[in-house]
DNA sequence: TTGAAAGCGCTACCAC
DNA sequence: GTGGTAGCGCTTTCAA
């Protein structure tokens, strides 16, 4: 036995070659069992699956990306710093989706977070390396969809949530229902008999911010309502406290209130429950979303549910649709409902 | 202009031997160009820079990496499935401070998230595939980590806590010190005179539940008090309140609890309020983290303050570190401090 | 069913 | 300071 090099420096991992050498046949032969390819003798296949587990290999996958131009990954973006992301339980119940919906095709899902608000194309650049085979953007606010920027992704996009003040042609998206939501609320609140109605927005460079304000005004409409008592948050829930409060003081003759995400309802009854008001004695609470938050909160929120799990799915399979050279529905727009418990 | 190819097939993206041909010189110096490397002219860098940016060239990663054998990014494993990852702000405020130690390298992180509790291992064969230089995993219960199988990763590995139930040489944590947090605070609660005293602990296979106990059984045994009111959470808010009702029906005399993370101290919190306990005159109550919940909590948390942020940036630069050719500490305990508020 | 050989796009070594 | 050339590990024609 050689001993050359005394130093214990890392040897080098298994190659193909080292492979079909052991196992007797030739690196093309040995590439083809490898891949699971239909024309090769079942004592081959043996041989080589022997061979690559006594020695440990997995294939180089850059070697492997270089020839076929796959990556076998696709990347998630989402244009909010980590600290957005990781209190909003939307975020982990679309990300279950798409991880769902992933999960059957094998490509490893690459998360891009963003570091500083607006850093967007800097992500897209990203895109463009070719790192990925595909991406999907979700949580978007206007400023991040640069539309001369995205076009220049060379890969296919699906988008989460409808685009804002930009046309992406080929680029599909999903969404939910929001402008109905919006009317649903509107609705449920009007048909209690309450009359002095306001709504705490999200944020209006975001469609679901947008989507639901507009739906609401058409619902207020629709009752021959006034819609002019609204505040805008940001989908956290200390921006709904803030609003709360500043709708109250505009407007103290308040009876309900719709509030565009759970998150924000909760801060909003916290700042209720702060001032002594009841819900929904003096007034009633609608959300939106409902996820975790939105029944145990106290008093349950009544909120209109948008199936965010199933969104998530919708978004990966579509990419994987495109992935396979198919053309997907520019646009796949998911049903919303209300769901009643106490809080109106 | 030739006009083959009526189809409005995507065109091939430009190489370096476009780019090398369009600044009129080799695809050697082209490449040096692009990477800064010394010895080349400024003018040919000009050269190659315009050509690179009206060509929109960007350089293929995966022939890059093939022959550098160096992917350019680090995956940061969280054997938790999203839900847990994203209702806790521990894991928002530790990634930003990875993020952070990350930017100055340039480097890409990839974010391994479970998907099924426990499939910790299958994480760790995509760590062997050779898609990264390196990994950083926190958050792993003592399942997670097979000592066979990370050993057999070929890449630098650092771990965010303590590693439990197993020895593994060469790879380096950064960890808080959780003990002398448990101990301190014992020694807060024992200081009020009180004297009934329990703890709600975190999941006792993950170092940060074990350790808390440890500490905090020896600050009681210091002040020569029981330590037998004891209560097991997983670190969500939901078990806190879940432990905290266990703690008050089994001690009815319970004057002080030390629960093990500020998320599960709101649970606990919640639960206090509901049977009209008050905060601190009936039961004095000191959490651990010091994050984001801990001063908006009510009443406020007076709670353990580890400097969450700060080990993460520990983690990546320990990491990069290595990926440099450096060893680092074997360990690295970055300390705790009482933070007094209103709950204790 | 198998093997030989070309080549994916890039870097790095060597000469000049 | 620059260019020629070999080769990273793999897949994929093309022949046999």
């Amino acid at each position: 036995m050689d001993d050359v090099g005394v130093e214990s420096t890392r040897p080098d991992p298994p190659t193909l070659q080292t492979v079909a050498a052991a196992a007797g046949v030739s690196r093309s032969t040995a590439s083809r069992a490898i891949n699971g390819e239909p024309r090769v003798s079942p004592e081959t296949v043996e041989a080589v699956q022997r061979a690559v587990r006594e020695l440990g290999y997995s294939p180089n996958p850059a070697a492997r990306t270089l020839v076929t131009r796959r990556t076998g990954s696709v990347a998630l973006v989402v244009p909010e710093t980590g600290d957005v992301l990781f209190s909003d339980p939307y975020f982990a119940t679309v990300l279950s989706g798409i991880t769902a919906g992933l999960a059957p095709s094998g490509n490893q899902l690459i998360l891009l977070i963003g570091q500083h608000p607006g850093d967007g194309n800097q992500m897209i650049s990203y895109l463009r390396g070719g790192h990925v085979d595909g991406a999907m953007i979700i949580s978007h606010h206007r400023a991040d969809l640069d539309a001369d920027a995205l076009g220049k992704i060379p890969v296919p996009v699906v988008l989460g949530g409808r685009p804002v003040g930009a046309t992406l042609p080929g680029m599909p998206y999903v969404d939910a229902d929001n402008a109905g939501g919006g009317r649903l609320a509107a609705h449920h609140l009007a048909g209690t008999g309450r009359t002095r109605l306001g709504t705490i927005t999200g944020p209006l460079d975001m469609p679901a911010g947008i989507d639901r304000l507009d739906g609401w005004r058409a619902g207020m409409r629709e009752h021959n309502l006034a819609d002019d008592a609204t505040a805008g948050g940001d989908f956290t829930a200390a921006s709904g406290a803030t609003a709360m409060a500043r709708l109250l003081d505009e407007h103290p003759d308040l009876q309900g209130v719709f509030v565009a995400s759970d998150l924000m309802a909760t801060g909003a009854l916290q700042e209720l429950s702060g001032r002594g008001i009841r819900v929904p004695d003096d007034i009633a609470v609608v959300g939106f979303d409902d996820l975790m938050f939105a029944s145990t909160a106290t008093p349950p929120l009544t909120t209109i549910r948008q199936p965010t799990r199933e969104a998530g799915r919708l978004i990966a399979e579509t990419l994987l649709a495109m992935l396979d050279g198919r053309t997907p529905e520019p646009a796949q727009i998911l049903p919303t409902e209300l769901v009643r418990r106490a809080s109106a």
